[in-house]
Formats: C-alpha cells, structure tokens, sequence
DNA sequence: ACGTACACGTGAATC
DNA sequence: TGATTCACGTGTACG
C-alpha cells in the first residue's frame, strides 16, 4: 500500500499489456460508443461476437492506418493518462512528507489532514500575538507621549492595521521615576523612533499578508497608509 | 470543466447504465480474469467468442445466484469507487476554497498550490511576523539598549514565550538622530518602563493562551517567569 | 486534429 | 470474507 510507484515499471504499457492477456482484445471499452456518434467511427465492436471490425461507414482507402492510428492513440492516451496519476500521486506524496502523521493515511485522510493544517496554520498566522483588539476607524501608526500627574513619563504607542480583523496594537510605557520636565526635546526624537520603528513592522506585516488568503474581506483597503498620520505629542 | 458534480446525479448509477447503453453487456472488464485464478471461478470469459459462460469448475446449485451475486458485487464494488472519488474530490474542493487564486486549476496544480501554501504558512508561523528569530532557552524579558557606532540610540526589546512554538518577538528602536551621552539615567529609565510593560503584555497574552487549544505542545512551561530576566544597559 | 483533464468501471491487494 | 483502497485503461468534453 505504501510504494505509489509500484516497482517503477511506469516507464511503458508492455507489462499492462501482459496483465490483461495480449490476445484479450479488451478495446470492448470502445464498445461504449453509445448512438454511434461523432468517434469518426472507424472501428465498432459487434456486441454479439466481441470482435473489432471495420466500421461500414466508408468503402475508403484507410483501412488499417486507422487501426494503427487507433491503436497508437490509444497507447499515447493512456500513457498520458499514467503521467497525470503519477504527477497527482507525487503531490500527494510531497503533503504527506508535510503534514505529520500522515504517513499511512489514505488519500482521502491526507487530503482532510492537509485541509486541517491549512486552516490551524492561517488562524495562528493570523491571529499572530493576539494584540489587545481596539477598533479604530483609519489605519494608523499613532505614537503619543505625555507627563502623568505624578510627575511619571509614558509613551503610548498605538499601531491599527485592518488586517486582519481591525486590530489595534496599543503599547503603553510608563516610567516608574519622574523625569525633569526640561527634555521634551529628546522626548519628541523617542516619539519620531518609535513611530518609525512601527511604521516599519506594519510596512512588513502587510507585505506578508498580501499573499495570504481572502478569508472574509473585500478586497478593498487591504494596503496600509504610512507616515501620513499625526505623531503628536501633548 | 468548473463543476466537478456534474448534474448532482451521482445518486445512483441508472444513468450511467444509460450512457454506456443498458444491453452494451461490458462485462468485459472480467474478462481480465487472467489464469482464472482465485476469484470465485463462478464466471469465465471464453477468450475466442467473448461471452461469459458458467464456470466449469462445479456441477454445483448455484448458477444463477453466482451470477447475480456477480453483477451486484460488481455493481457495489462500482459505486463504492464514486463514492470514494466524491470524497476525495470534496476534499479537492475545500482545499480550493481554502487557497487562494485555485478555482480554475486542475488537480495537480492545486495540488502544488496547496504544498507551496502549506511550505509558506509553516515559514511564517515559525518566523512568526519575520520578527527575527532568535531562540531562547528561557521564557524571559529583555531590554537592552546602547549606542550605535554613528552616535544615534536603540532599543532593543525582545519578548521570548513558548507559546505558540518559542516565538520570540524582537523590536527594535533606532533613533535617527545622535542624543548627548550624559542621560543614561534617562535610557535606564526607558529601559525599564519598556520591560516592565512588555512583562505585563505578556501576561495577559499567557493569561488568554490559557484557554486557547493546545496544538502539538505539552502542557509544561506555559507560564512565563516575569521580572527575573536581567534588563541590562551597556 | 490533437493533447489534456476528468469520471468511470474494473482487477488486484489488503485487512 | 466482505469492505475498502489503489492503479489502470477507457470514454468524453474542451481548447
């Protein structure tokens, strides 16, 4: 059941033609030829003897070129059709060697594994970090700084993507000791840093999610505006 | 081609009996019956005339009965396979819906859709939001900070749990203008407001894992030490 | 006209 | 032993 490629004597049809008797004449799939139709009807099989014989059609002069021609097609077709299984069953091989514990499933259990992968590895993709959610209405990169009453600094750093789901990321750094009040200007360069530095990672994270799968949103507003939204600080 | 159920009519097989003719007799399949070997020998194909005889093995009571026994095995064998092709293909085409940009490949194409997917989603969910990956031995908290070679300052704050798969998430603040260097006190103030929050972030973020399904991961080592890691200043 | 893709029914093998 | 899975060759539709 394991090796797919049997004893890789997929190269040709000679054994197949060994499997089903070279005298078996079993073209009588050929006997499907339902109403006669539009198969350029050159060969019928009589139901009742189970014998090819010449279609009654044409008197013409191509008499065993279209046997051989039928004969030759029917090899390509066939040959054609074990490359296609082949190019399947090496893709089914491939996720096997993907997914865990896959490996004595049938198709039909590797194929609802893969799916079951697929569908854990977008939701933890997604919802990478769980961030605290706080809807906001524009995306945006929103880094604030003020004095506390106390005396105390904090910086509150608020990063909203609509993807996915609206997200906002909101840091808040609180100092625990006061600071003189005379370095707003080393403030403002801490402000700007920080504002930069997120603006960069929500740059990355939405290139990264322009190639994830639609899960339930339009296609609109899926980019991200930078550096257009106030960086203010109080 | 879009439609993989045809008509919907795969209920039964009446119709195909309909397509390949009701009297059309290909049966012919068994005449690959080859050396007559264990397959019940109650029906031969004589190889000259094409029509299935009795066996004549048993002088036996059951000729009819065999016969019918054949054609209903043969009948549940047949339906049987649709009825595993139709799983399969379900699957097929719930993976469609599930990748993106799917709907009009064939098999195999999806197929290679589906394991380039599954390669890029295990990428990301390892290298989770390419933060950079830098694993840890210790759930821990760390900020550090100290000057670049051109006079300008970064923080750096990484964030190591072990959930989901010991993720560490890094950031990185780079000022972009040089500050005097006679605030350290300052810079250790920032320091250790930045640790003591991304110690609070992620508690929460443990709290919340807390309930969430575990994937692969045992159950040691959920929690995370906060405030024993070292938030060291150069 | 010819190649390609899919569904089908079948024989063999496994359990 | 009956049920299930797989590879096979074939018919049919499409570009």
């Amino acid at each position: 059941m394991g090796s797919y490629f049997w004893d890789s004597n997929t190269s040709n049809t000679s054994n197949y033609s060994g499997i089903f008797g070279p005298n078996s004449g079993n073209l009588g799939g050929f006997s499907g030829n339902l109403r006669g139709g539009s198969v350029s009807q050159s060969l019928v099989l009589d139901s009742e003897r189970g014998e090819i014989v010449k279609a009654p059609a044409r008197v013409g002069k191509k008499h065993e070129v279209s046997e051989e021609n039928i004969k030759a097609a029917l090899k390509n077709h066939s040959e054609a059709e074990r490359r296609r299984r082949e190019r399947i069953n090496a893709h089914l091989s491939t996720l096997r060697g993907l997914v865990p514990c896959t490996e004595k499933m049938d198709k039909a259990a590797l194929l609802a594994e893969v799916i079951s992968q697929v569908k854990q590895l977008k939701k933890t993709t997604t919802e990478t970090s769980e961030g605290l959610l706080i809807p906001m209405d524009t995306d945006e990169v929103r880094v604030e700084s003020h004095k506390d009453g106390d005396g105390t600094f904090s910086f509150r750093a608020s990063l909203c993507c609509d993807y996915p789901a609206r997200t906002s990321y909101v840091f808040v750094f609180t100092s625990r000791e006061e600071m003189n009040s005379d370095n707003s200007e080393e403030c403002q360069i801490l402000v700007n840093s920080v504002h930069r530095s997120l603006s960069t990672i929500l740059d990355k994270v939405s290139a990264a999610a322009e190639y994830s799968p639609r899960t339930t949103l339009p296609n609109k507003r899926r980019r991200i505006s930078f550096f257009d939204s106030s960086s203010s600080s109080s």
